[in-house]
DNA sequence: CTTTCGTCCTGACTGC
DNA sequence: TGCAGTCAGGACGAAA
């Protein structure tokens, strides 16, 4: 399920076709979660990709003349690098080919992903980026932001941190792993944080992402598997899906065990010992 | 205003 | 083996 990691490592993976001018734009399923309109592929055909930026968990894939495409790839969705024309596999709901060939499709199952049109002067303040909290990764977040988003919250931490407003890219694993490395009790609530303790939790998120990040770029070739697919990489996780498991930090003779209890109907996997 | 909950969707998995 | 039921989750919008 990507986060921001993930998205990030296929905003990179998108470099080798970044430049490249659009030559075909094939609407496959055009009824995604918000239907892409009928004269989609005439606004983007012969157009240049200029960038692709990430907001969050969005991409922003930037054309000459104007067009921004913001795609957001849910749950399930995935893109796929191929180096010429070839059969489309099931849920592959649009086609993009470029001036050199190669294809780019994007695959989503579910359907929780979208792609949408705006423009380049519209694009921050676009419905779905408007709101959206600041950067983990940029200077503009830190201790002292996250307490002040955190102050008055009374929902539990982890609902919080789940909050696109409050803070930007973090998905229900990424949350996990960063409360667990902060050694903060997902059920806490929010409001009740204090200093020292906020400033481990945002030093923690920074580390996670980073991390994460780095673990794909490192397996570089994942970029693009040799499927085609961009975005998914293996991470190990420290807490996350590992109920039952024990945690890296308890000691081999340590009884105690991940645990996984449900908020907000979403999973939330954590350490009893070290996370207060 | 804040918080929670239902909904969308389909593949993978479980249990009878 | 087959089939029904359950689960997974991002984010919106409705409800509390």
């Amino acid at each position: 399920m990507p986060e921001l990691p993930e998205v990030e490592t296929v905003r990179r993976g998108l470099a080798r076709v970044v430049g490249l001018t659009l030559t075909r734009l094939e609407q496959r399923r055009p009824d995604l979660r918000i239907p892409l309109p009928s004269d989609f592929a005439k606004q983007l055909e012969g157009r240049r990709l200029e960038g692709v930026d990430r907001r969050g968990k969005y991409m922003l894939w930037r054309f000459s003349g104007g067009p921004v495409l913001i795609v957001h790839l849910g749950m399930s969705g995935t893109l796929i690098l191929r180096d010429g024309p070839r059969a489309p596999e099931l849920h592959e709901h649009v086609v993009f080919t470029f001036s050199d060939g190669t294809t780019l499709a994007y695959q989503d199952p579910r359907r929780f992903g979208l792609m949408t049109l705006t423009t380049a002067d519209n694009a921050s303040q676009h419905r779905l980026l408007a709101d959206m909290g600041p950067e983990p990764l940029g200077n503009e977040f830190n201790g002292p932001v996250l307490a002040a988003a955190l102050k008055g919250r009374k929902s539990p931490l982890k609902a919080a941190l789940l909050d696109q407003r409050l803070v930007a890219g973090l998905g229900n694993i990424y949350v996990c792993e960063a409360l667990y490395r902060a050694g903060l009790s997902p059920e806490r609530l929010a409001g009740t944080l204090r200093g020292p303790a906020v400033e481990r939790l945002a030093q923690a998120i920074k580390a996670v992402l980073t991390d994460a990040i780095a673990a794909g770029g490192s397996s570089l070739r994942n970029y693009v598997q040799a499927s085609g697919e961009l975005g998914y990489f293996q991470h190990r996780w420290a807490v996350y899906g590992k109920e039952g498991e024990r945690c890296p930090g308890c000691s081999p003779t340590a009884r105690c065990r991940v645990q996984r209890v449900v908020q907000s109907a979403r999973s939330t996997f954590y350490c009893p010992r070290t996370q207060t």
